[in-house]
DNA sequence: GCCAACGTTGGC
DNA sequence: GCCAACGTTGGC
């Protein structure tokens, strides 16, 4: 599809972090979408500023299950985070897509030769990262299709 | 619970 | 503008 501009059609794709315990894939699922907010670093709000409308994501469970759960699809992109009193972050407003029929398991990823150089390996405290098509495309198929 | 990584803050 | 102190995240 061709709209207007340089990004026109080109979707990207992204690797969010949820602790479940706070907000799982099956909230998501159940709230049928959500404003992503709280995010309060800079590299993960230029990646927020970076979502378009039908980019997806892969939704990763952080510290209870540490693994890809499921995607979700950004429906709304950047606007000013309400929760953040500076006034200097964003957020986005994410829909699922759907659950991943086998979750991806931190370790899984990390065995992988060919996510040897994803964003969230290298940096595992970045809470928003990108996914190559590359890396995007080899992790369905560990999530078995 | 501990600690490594890393971002932010504030004194100078 | 530097850098030490501190806070937070997240894997282990």
């Amino acid at each position: 599809m061709l709209v207007h501009g340089g990004e026109s059609g080109v979707t990207s794709h992204w690797l969010v972090k949820s602790e479940p315990n706070a907000y799982s894939f099956a909230d998501l699922q159940r709230d049928g979408s959500t404003v992503w907010d709280g995010v309060r670093n800079n590299a993960a709000a230029l990646h927020l500023k970076a979502m378009k409308v039908g980019d997806e994501a892969f939704f990763y469970h952080s510290q209870e299950g540490k693994e890809i759960v499921g995607i979700a699809s950004v429906t709304r992109t950047a606007f000013p985070d309400a929760s953040d009193p500076t006034g200097r972050f964003v957020a986005v407003e994410l829909a699922p897509v759907r659950a991943l029929k086998n979750s991806v398991t931190l370790a899984d990823m990390k065995a992988e030769s060919a996510l040897k150089d994803m964003a969230m390996l290298r940096q595992s405290r970045l809470s928003v990262s990108p996914v190559s098509d590359a890396e995007w495309a080899a992790i369905l198929k560990m999530a078995g299709g």
